[in-house]
DNA sequence: CTGTTAGCGCCTTCAC
DNA sequence: GTGAAGGCGCTAACAG
């Protein structure tokens, strides 16, 4: 019989006991702490309490790695963001983990900044990992990995790109719903002449943003003759702020404008105060998103509220659904999205 | 023999090949297959080649939880941080991640919220999935439990909260200096009424902040007479609000603030202006910590500079030198802060 | 209701 | 330089 030699040096990561001893401890085979610890329920309640004294008597706890060996399932969820950095998903995050917490997994977050190469080391690590389920909160993505995961029967959660479909779901975003309302808004104070700071073309939400800006525009029979009311702001403060510029330079500049998400928006906030002018007097702004910040611009801004933390719940559950509930389908729940009004849009006059 | 039923129906998580198979394909033994992925240089060059083609092909990758089970590594290292949602963490997470990744490490985050509770259980977690090191980047630590830790030998370390000591590093954060260049920049500029908004009492690192500055003020003969000039502001935006209308309010007020931390400072901000006064023109403000959004709040943030990524990186360098290198002291590296000048001071004039 | 036992996939000593 | 084989800690048949 071999033995790996029981070190005098402790050596890193410590000895912890294993299951054996709460069996010995207990009187009981390594099976039934195995299902005590399951709450099987066809152990003895006095069996399984005398293991449970054990336990605690040991201050034992299961090695996770040897427990996902055996059984095949690791209680990992993936989460794969773009970028944790950009204020708009570190409460997802937080949302996810959270609410896989409650149903014992924990997170795997991985981030690809906007880039191919990570995004694949992503999926490559959920895939070592053996995460049981993957939320994809980018949009940046690569099939081929995508496929792997499919292949192995990986469920997954994705954010409005995907059709949902075997083990696959898609939260849905009324983003026209959310840029209606905005307009609207827009339109009930006076404005006819409504600016639009867009996103990355490349980003589908954000086309899907800008296309809803502007149907919702010619709706309402106000359609947008010059086509540099609509200027791309890359989501981002400094791209809102050189974009806002832009629309200020024009002729004919905008009353008021809206921006597809927040970043923007606070960049042209500061844009319209450089050129001296005032928001909302001067200009009317909306954002988009309602990032924590948004609450605390000068001024506050109006904007249309994105609700992450249900976004995180939602794709938890979906994953959840094929996990633990068993059911092999996909689902496709929508998110509904608010105008919130603070006080970066006022009436127009001229 | 018995045989786990190969089932028909594809089973969540799916069938991954093992290295048996790439054994089999490479005409070697699973060992040589193992030493080969290794890099183990006492396998024949050919031998490997062989190896690693076969791993090519069949697309294969190691079961992490296999390789933990039977290495005693899991490669993985904890990061425990109070809010992700604060924007002072984001970055550090990121930093973290990817230092870990280069190092082949996952990075496995737990927040805690501020709460005493779920700390444990952040622990716990860390424990449980046998994380090989563990940055603890809050204040609130539960004792015993980060006994559990340092008697099963995982590495740790700490921002600015512990002694450094047998696997244990330290993070020490020249807070002392930040502040006295902060105020020395201040009175440069001619203040000489300098008001302080604190933050949170039992965090330690805020009282470090506090003093720092009183003691600094009194080294320059501007010792500080009425107590109110020093006022809580809960590191947190509202907080820094209340706090600056509480200085307005004051019948001397001051000409310049220095805040604990950014998101105070902005508050600080929205408070002066809607007060009707300007910034810098009435009263000059300094933030601490320099986040992301410091530079672009109206006007830009004169802060100090604490470096996250920084943070991040010699954290895990810490872990890496106990983790990796198989030393068993730990460090304590200093970091160092940086005053940041923008637009939010000026010179002082009656 | 409980025990026995064969793996899960990999690493690692030992023998060749 | 390579192979054989035990064991990491746990789970899940299967047998009682």
């Amino acid at each position: 019989m071999k033995h790996r030699s029981s070190l005098a040096i402790p050596r890193l990561g410590g000895t912890s006991m294993s299951i054996r001893e709460v069996a010995k401890r207990a009187n009981v085979s390594t099976a039934t702490v195995s299902r005590a610890i399951h709450h099987d329920s066809r152990v003895n309640a006095e069996t399984a309490e005398r293991v449970w004294h054990a336990i605690r008597e040991l201050n034992y706890y299961p090695n996770v790695h040897a427990r996902s060996l055996a059984s095949g399932r690791s209680h990992i969820a993936g989460l794969i963001v773009s970028d944790i950095t950009n204020p708009f998903f570190p409460e997802l995050v937080q949302g996810f983990a959270e609410a896989a917490l409650e149903s014992g997994y924990d997170t795997l977050v991985a981030s690809t900044n906007y880039d191919a190469a990570r995004t694949s080391l992503a999926i490559r690590r959920m895939l070592e990992r053996k995460a049981d389920g993957v939320a994809i909160m980018t949009s940046e993505m690569d099939e081929s990995l995508i496929a792997e995961l499919k292949n192995r029967n990986v469920p997954m959660v994705f954010l409005d790109v995907a059709e949902p479909g075997r083990l696959i779901s898609n939260l849905r975003v009324d983003y026209a719903d959310g840029v209606g309302t905005a307009v609207r808004h827009l339109i009930s104070l006076g404005h006819r002449r409504i600016g639009f700071l867009s996103g990355p073309d490349n980003l589908k939400s954000a086309r899907v943003r800008r296309e809803a800006f502007l149907e919702c525009l010619s709706n309402a029979g106000l359609a947008i003759e010059d086509p540099r009311m609509v200027t791309d702001g890359g989501h981002r403060i400094d791209g809102g702020f050189d974009a806002m510029q832009r629309l200020l330079a024009l002729d004919e500049r905008p009353t008021a404008v809206l921006a597809s998400n927040d970043l923007t928006a606070i960049g042209a906030l500061r844009a319209i105060r450089t050129a001296g002018l005032r928001v909302p007097e001067d200009i009317s702004v909306v954002g988009f998103d309602d990032i924590q910040l948004a609450a605390f611009t000068d001024p506050p801004l109006t904007t249309v509220r994105l609700p992450r933390t249900e976004i995180a719940e939602r794709a938890f559950e979906c994953l959840a659904r094929n996990m633990d509930l068993g059911q092999e389908d996909g689902t496709e729940p929508v998110i509904g999205t608010k105008l919130v009004v603070r006080a970066s849009t006022a009436p127009y006059h001229r």
